[in-house]
DNA sequence: TGTTTATATTGCAATATTACGATTAATGAC
DNA sequence: GTCATTAATCGTAATATTGCAATATAAACA
């Protein structure tokens, strides 16, 4: 089908999920880095240093936007894009919120 | 097009971005935690569980299997399912060296 | 051997994602 | 005002994902 059965699971399971799948493509974690790098950053930079064309990196941006990672701020004629601190340590949280809660419980499984 | 450029990206970027996308489904999601509470389980407990199709679990199962993030061994008539405690260390890592590169520089950018 | 039980695989329909050319909108320079 | 620059949006094609019924496989046991 194609769609998910969202309503199977809980809100945190849904959350964690989409979060999730905002990083689950390259050129999203490509973009990531390069404002981890140089702190802010232009549409037009990310189309030079990744190569895909401006329509494509405006669809990754307004994806990292409307998940919270990022935000961007009119600057003239441009948008200059920043991580959004605040929301960063969220999805930190949250993740770790699911990786922590295994502990090596050795030999109790196969 | 639907087909991402692989090519565009280092290693790194797309092994991360293919990890977060196992985790980018609410019922991958709520496998893994079933997991980290029972420690190990099978097929028909999920199905029982998520209230998905026995095909859709296993379809699930394969991809969390594939990536490595769990591990299934045959115990008679069912193959019983639980987390590789190896790989969910270095997954661990991965997301937290992608974390840890993000120090607060406050007011450098929007 | 045949039957039961549990899971994997196949095939398919519906929907989502990715990518980009073309167009639109909005700002700054003149 | 016009023109250039930058980014967002629209439309569309190609591919991927999700979900399940049907079928295949494999082990345990009578």
């Amino acid at each position: 089908m194609g769609i998910t059965k969202t309503d199977l699971f809980s809100t945190d399971q849904n959350e964690l999920a989409a979060v999730a799948k905002v990083f689950a493509h390259p050129a999203r974690i490509a973009i990531i880095q390069h404002l981890l790098k140089a702190n802010s950053c232009i549409n037009g930079d990310l189309v030079q240093e990744l190569g895909l064309a401006q329509a494509t990196i405006s669809q990754h941006l307004r994806e990292l936007k409307n998940c919270g990672i990022i935000q961007g701020t009119i600057e003239g004629v441009s948008v200059s894009y920043c991580i959004n601190p605040i929301r960063w340590t969220e999805i930190q949280n949250l993740f770790n919120g699911l990786f922590d809660q295994f502990e090596n419980k050795e030999n109790q499984c196969c």
